[in-house]
DNA sequence: CACCGTAGGCTAACAACGTTAGCCGCGCAA
DNA sequence: TTGCGCGGCTAACGTTGTTAGCCTACGGTG
């Protein structure tokens, strides 16, 4: 399932953007969003730091267009899916696939005024299609998300979190 | 519940030093983590930033050591409880009391061997108590943790997470 | 053809950050 | 008296995000 081409947040980046905003993705999951640098950045695209101002207004800027990107591609990965169990599943395995961009889109305050209007809501309609509950999907939601960051983050004593503790969630909520 | 005393994180610090740590709590919960500075801190303090080297070996340490108070404190906080419901509605309290020092204790990578031995799991096992099985437990609490960070970070729609999806929570691990 | 705006680079520089080096004064114990 | 350690200080460094100002190539328009 992909993404209405209206709430595509590359749609209105001119080219030489979007080839930032791609080696933005690179970086940061190979070096986390603390240590990517604007120099580091630039140096990744062979040009100078003060150059990637032509196409950002500000390194927040960019974060809030990897945001973007994560909410269009985290919901595309995720659809179309049926059932709890099956939705969970792939929402693990999509931040999974890209810790760090998962870290970044789903941590810290949101620019909601620059994404893409209705972007939000459809990245997170999966959860409300599988419960068929707004209060039950957001309840879904927030506990998938809890388990997912605390593994990301090595929060759970094992490492990351057992397969029965993930079996417990989808048990109470299937 | 008061924890204890060979868990309590402050034990091993000068005096001095503890009265470092209660002035970063204070300006933690006024500027949040990434706007507290050496030099503000400092300030605070009416000293000068490099002076606080004299007590911590880095800003990081500093953190290292506010989440140990953080765990402490919110172990407190939750304890005694019966219950799940009874748990979870503290467990939100306690964070919705000390936003700042919740977000920076239950997120990022965590330098466990900076911790007292033991302090982590104490802090915990409130929730080990009311479920009664280790991967419940593991799964309500990063449900709730769930709920929490994403209120905290102002990602449900509403702003705040509704009663309703709390209950929702409540209702399922109940 | 001459013109000019725009896209996209560049260097130099700034303020703020965490941090280090090195120095000094006080109080207490041998 | 001497020494030492605790807890301050100033000066300075490298790195960060960011700004200012300048230059070049190019694509359309008079």
């Amino acid at each position: 399932m992909t993404c209405p081409e209206e709430l595509d947040p590359v749609r209105l980046l001119t080219p030489r953007a979007r080839e930032v905003l791609a080696a933005a993705r690179v970086v940061l999951e190979r070096d986390g969003w603390d240590t990517l640098t604007m120099r580091s950045l630039a140096d990744e695209l062979g040009i100078a730091a003060p150059s990637l101002y032509k196409h950002f207004a500000s390194k927040d800027a960019l974060r809030t267009q990897l945001i973007a990107l994560a909410l269009k591609e985290f919901g595309e990965g995720v659809r179309p899916v049926s059932g709890v169990a099956a939705l969970v599943r792939a929402y693990r395995d999509v931040a999974a696939a890209h810790p760090q961009l998962y870290r970044l889109a789903t941590s810290g305050s949101l620019d909601r005024d620059a994404l893409p209007p209705g972007l939000e809501d459809w990245s997170g309609s999966p959860f409300l299609e599988a419960t068929g509950d707004p209060h039950r999907a957001q309840a879904l939601w927030a506990a998938a998300h809890g388990m997912v960051i605390l593994e990301l983050d090595g929060r759970f004593p094992t490492g990351s979190a057992p397969e029965a503790t993930w079996d417990e969630l989808v048990t109470h909520f299937g």
